[in-house]
DNA sequence: GGCCGTCCGTACGACAGCGTACGGCATTCC
DNA sequence: GGAATGCCGTACGCTGTCGTACGGACGGCC
């Protein structure tokens, strides 16, 4: 739900935007990128880059959730990383080059301003700020990569699970998170059976409730002390970088 | 072995540089970085930087080869990525922050060239070019931090094994490597005995042949199919975005 | 030459997670 | 109302890896 400033009229651009890198650009940065930004809405499932392709589009989420995953050829497939309003999906743009290593695939339907790859890469070199944001998360994105290496190799499923819904919850901004068991595998890179086990064991512990395709977390709190330390690390690196509140 | 150009005396700095990223510099930019560069002989297990720490440099590596690791509570370590001639250890410092996430450790002894952060800095604003390139090498080193976090959920250890060893080769830019179960272990983030059994196959296959801490590289290619696609993949990719072969 | 620290080989029980599979329950659509 | 579909619960045998542990071998050092 966004906040109109009280004398504009509602249905003008808002002065500040739900993304929280966009939101954190002086007022003539802002001004000067708004015309470049289209407010799009993304569908569940739909795919916004693939591997060795051309990258279009940027996109920064202000409520839809993308995740970046990798398939290798014998058919296995996980989650790497994952963008919501703290950021932006597309950072291979940024960084000098056109193509997609991975998949970015939209995990949770919402929206998110999108912005031309071309756009990007003219205004991040004439916008200091804007630059220097970027980077930052570009930082604080790598760092997520590198917990998300140790986690996978040194903390059990039931953790992991804990932590991706605590990652989810606060990308997206609300308790509810609409997600099957079978998508919550797919991102783990584990069985379907395994999660609903994981998942039951919560929700016996009252930590989660859930029915079909809807999560909800009823108690963040214990949420996060059944989730592996890995979260709390990614989450302080965001704040110490980006000054962001990413719940 | 330097090959010093023919009309320079034997004991003057190379035209070019051994590592990757340096070598592919412009004259003038390489000319005005070379006095902030400082040889450097990096001991094993040295370490160059601390998790929370500020980085006071940054690294070139000529042939030596650096790990970035992470460590839990729990006391569980594992290797998120790993530095050699092809790179530079300290990307931190160039995307804006001064503080290390994971602990960066002398994983093989030999020489680097360094640079005060500030320097780094300083020149990554003045001198496009090297710029330019540093920010690729961060996209690249992106895309082997993902690979790794798939790889480590979806391939057994016995592949990650010859991925790991085949990558030391070529940072190297040598067949010995001298390392011991123990350290391949702690990188692989698996049991010590983990690692002398899949060492143990690879070598009853002739693939590899060792013996107390030295492990040579016999058959290449050889490794190069037993071990996961990651390799490839990742090694196409640094191909792709700076030119250099790294093996 | 003998000692000792480091490094490697091997073994055994335990267990998390896998692959597979079947059945029940909610939706949705006809 | 009935059928089809998607989603979740549960089960069983299996495999890779773990934790631990002991013994042997190499190499440096006195």
């Amino acid at each position: 739900m966004t906040l109109a400033a009280p004398e504009a009229p509602p249905d003008e651009a808002p002065l500040q935007s739900r993304n929280h890198l966009l939101a954190r650009l002086p007022a003539d940065e802002w001004e000067r990128l708004r015309p470049h930004l289209t407010g799009v809405r993304l569908a569940a499932r739909q795919r916004l880059a693939d591997p060795a392709q051309a990258i279009e589009a940027v996109y920064f989420p202000l409520d839809a959730v993308i995740s970046l995953s990798t398939t290798d050829t014998a058919g296995g497939s996980v989650e790497v990383g994952s963008v919501g309003c703290e950021g932006m999906a597309g950072l291979p743009v940024l960084l000098g080059t056109d193509r997609s290593t991975g998949r970015l695939l939209v995990q949770i339907a919402g929206d998110a301003e999108r912005m031309d790859a071309a756009v990007l890469r003219r205004e991040a070199g004439r916008l200091p700020e804007f630059n220097r944001l970027l980077l930052l998360y570009a930082q604080a994105f790598l760092t997520q990569l590198a917990q998300s290496t140790a986690c996978n190799r040194l903390h059990p499923a039931d953790r992991r699970l804990a932590r991706w819904l605590l990652i989810c919850r606060d990308r997206l901004g609300r308790d509810d998170v609409p997600i099957t068991h079978e998508t919550m595998a797919h991102m783990l890179g584990v069985r379907r059976a395994t999660v609903t086990e994981a998942a039951g064991d919560l929700q016996r512990q009252g930590v989660i409730r859930y029915r079909r395709g809807l999560v909800t977390v009823v108690r963040r709190e214990r949420l996060e002390a059944a989730s592996c330390e890995c979260y709390r690390i990614v989450r302080e690196e965001f704040d110490r970088l980006l000054g962001v509140r990413v719940g």
